[in-house]
DNA sequence: GCCGTTTTCGGCCCGACTGTTTTCAGTCG
């Protein structure tokens, strides 16, 4: 897909742009590559089938955006971007990652002293030539090598939220429990339960910020202070990940909230939203002129706006402003909501606990069922089970039912392999009998999308495959997702009646939010799952619930969230 | 360059912090 290779030309046009101070053409240019990076169509295709006109009505894409997309499909090439990389030929992305470097700098470090890239920008500052720049000084030289330190060690990039909350919990206790702050709250792409995050946002009320601020940026876990202000500071810690504290005052807390949870963009249309309405929006409130509105709390905020209550997990910009105008969004699915899980390990194959303490685990967080799901035999490192050693399974899950009757259903079923051709590890003697039955991928990666797409939707057309596991095959940060066709399976799915998992696991998260809508949009059900490989990984079902939410599911869409007659009724026999 | 029941021109989100300045530009979110 040309998408992301057009989306990356258009967010350096717009640094070169913003180089050259030109107004206005950098933010749209911005806009587009924001846009057509999240863009699901292929704009090839777009632009084969309707041409120009059809282009344009892609959402910031106007008539010059619009020439530059065809320009890339027929030649290969956009040529006013060659142009501007020749006028500051510098390895943009790469200086930019340097903190605290923008496109003003970059520009006038390249004609200054031509740095072009990380390696000239660090021996000029050793050789101390930057601090005899106009504008510049020793600190800013001194900041500069500091920054280029941490590139150096960047693990590139964003934590997984898995990885983060636990920390993020840490902190936040530590910070309330001090005597100065009022209220705390944890805003930002974890508040939205984002699945991977860049940085911790935390607000705080406090009628003496000086000393917050003074106790967090000598927090142990701090490397560097990157700022620190009365209301603002900023520091990174040893994990790699930077945390932004601000503090406001209690009239404030609500448009603060609002502001800090973002996303940028849903703040950007909120702004519109209040311009249009004759109001300013800003972080510290909402302004009728210069008369401030009450607006303690979010839910003032966009009933002002003429807005109903829109969830962080949300605020994306992908509809939900236009929703919450005309009074239709979505009541998701809530973080108590689960009933069941559908897919458990236990140690018949690679988790680590029996039956009957998943069992417990599971009726201890307040669930009523769960399906045990060990592997099938050609996951043979797993010590997968053949149809054999699965007969003896049952007998023990008999057993537990037993022990635990009428406080939570133990449901017999399978991680069945997808093999090869897209046949199933099992034969269907045993499928039929057993109560769930999940079907994955888990070897074979590379076949051609085509291939692969075929391969899932033969097992798709099992009778007795209820729920495709993982449906993507994901491992983020570590594993691309195998190349599958996600709406024809989508599609596939509604005509066979298939479930497809969002299996809960912090790196997994497969389906993905966008996947979700998808299957919302198209009337195909979803199953909650924490893939559940110890006791403790029940606790994972929260992140399965956000990413459900992100993906705009309600409790009619997930049908672990039913009781368990409704939700056996559901599957396919 | 994009966009529009204020629609084809004239707007475009807004403020904190830093380092270098004597009033502000650059960066960030």
């Amino acid at each position: 897909m040309i998408n992301q290779e057009l989306a990356k030309i258009f967010k350096e046009m717009a640094e070169y742009l913003l180089m050259d101070d030109v107004p206005f053409k950098p933010q749209a240019y911005e806009r587009a590559a924001m846009n057509l990076e999240m863009f699901d169509g292929d704009l090839e295709r777009i632009y084969k089938e309707g041409g120009g006109k059809a282009l344009l009505a892609i959402p910031s894409v106007g008539k010059g955006i619009a020439d530059k997309i065809i320009e890339y499909i027929e030649t290969g090439h956009v040529d006013e971007y060659e142009k501007m990389r020749k006028a500051a030929p510098v390895n943009l992305s790469e200086l930019r990652s340097v903190e605290g470097l923008g496109p003003k700098h970059i520009r006038f470090l390249y004609e200054k002293l031509g740095i072009r890239n990380v390696k000239d920008l660090e021996k000029a500052a050793r050789a101390k030539k930057i601090r005899a720049l106009p504008g510049f000084g020793e600190k800013s030289e001194e900041k500069i090598l500091k920054s280029i330190g941490f590139f150096k060690k960047r693990s590139d990039g964003r934590t997984l939220l898995g990885t983060a909350a636990p920390f993020v919990r840490l902190l936040e206790k530590r910070l309330a429990n001090l005597r100065e702050v009022e209220q705390l709250v944890v805003a930002g792409s974890i508040r939205r339960r984002k699945e991977t995050i860049g940085d911790i946002d935390i607000l705080i009320i406090s009628r003496e910020p000086e000393r917050v601020m003074d106790f967090f940026v000598k927090m142990p876990e701090v490397v560097a202070i990157l700022g620190q202000g009365k209301t603002k500071s900023s520091v990174k810690t040893a994990m790699g990940l930077n945390i932004d504290l601000r503090v406001l005052p209690q009239k404030s807390y609500g448009a603060g909230l609002l502001y800090f949870t973002g996303s940028k963009k849903h703040n950007v249309i909120l702004r519109e939203v209040a311009i249009e309405r004759g109001y300013k929006l800003s972080e510290y409130g909402l302004f009728k002129g210069t008369r401030q509105l009450p607006a303690e709390t979010e839910e003032d905020i966009y009933k002002t706006l003429g807005l109903d209550y829109i969830e962080p997990e949300l605020r994306e910009n992908t509809g939900e402003v236009d929703l919450a105008q005309r009074h239709k969004l979505p009541r998701l699915v809530g973080y108590g909501d689960l009933q069941g899980d559908l897919q458990v390990q236990t140690e018949w194959t690679d988790g680590k606990h029996s039956i009957d303490v998943m069992a417990k685990a599971a009726l201890e967080r307040g669930l009523a069922y769960i399906a045990i799901t060990d592997h099938t035999k050609h996951l043979a490192m797993t010590g997968g089970l053949d149809e054999k050693k699965i007969v003896r399974q049952w007998k023990e899950i008999d057993l537990v039912n037993k022990k635990y009757a009428g406080k939570i259903k133990i449901l017999k079923g399978t991680e069945c392999d997808i093999l090869k051709d897209g046949s199933l590890d099992l034969p269907d003697s045993i499928l039929s009998q057993l109560d769930v039955v999940g079907a994955s991928i888990h070897s074979y990666f590379k076949l051609t999308r085509k291939e692969q797409t075929e391969r899932i939707l033969r097992a798709l057309q099992s009778p007795y495959v209820d729920i495709i596991f993982h449906p993507t095959g994901r491992v983020i940060g570590r594993r691309d997702p195998y190349e599958i066709d996600i709406d024809r399976v989508i599609d596939a799915a509604k005509k066979t009646g298939t479930i497809l998992e969002a299996n809960a696991y912090p790196d997994r998260l497969d389906l993905k939010d966008e996947h979700i809508r998808k299957c919302i949009d198209a009337g195909v059900k979803i199953a909650i799952n924490s893939d559940a490989h110890s006791s403790a990984h029940f606790d994972l079902l929260e992140y399965g619930i956000a990413q459900a939410r992100r993906g705009w599911a309600t409790k009619n869409d997930v049908i672990n969230a039913w009781p368990l007659a409704k939700m056996a009724a559901m599957l396919k026999k």
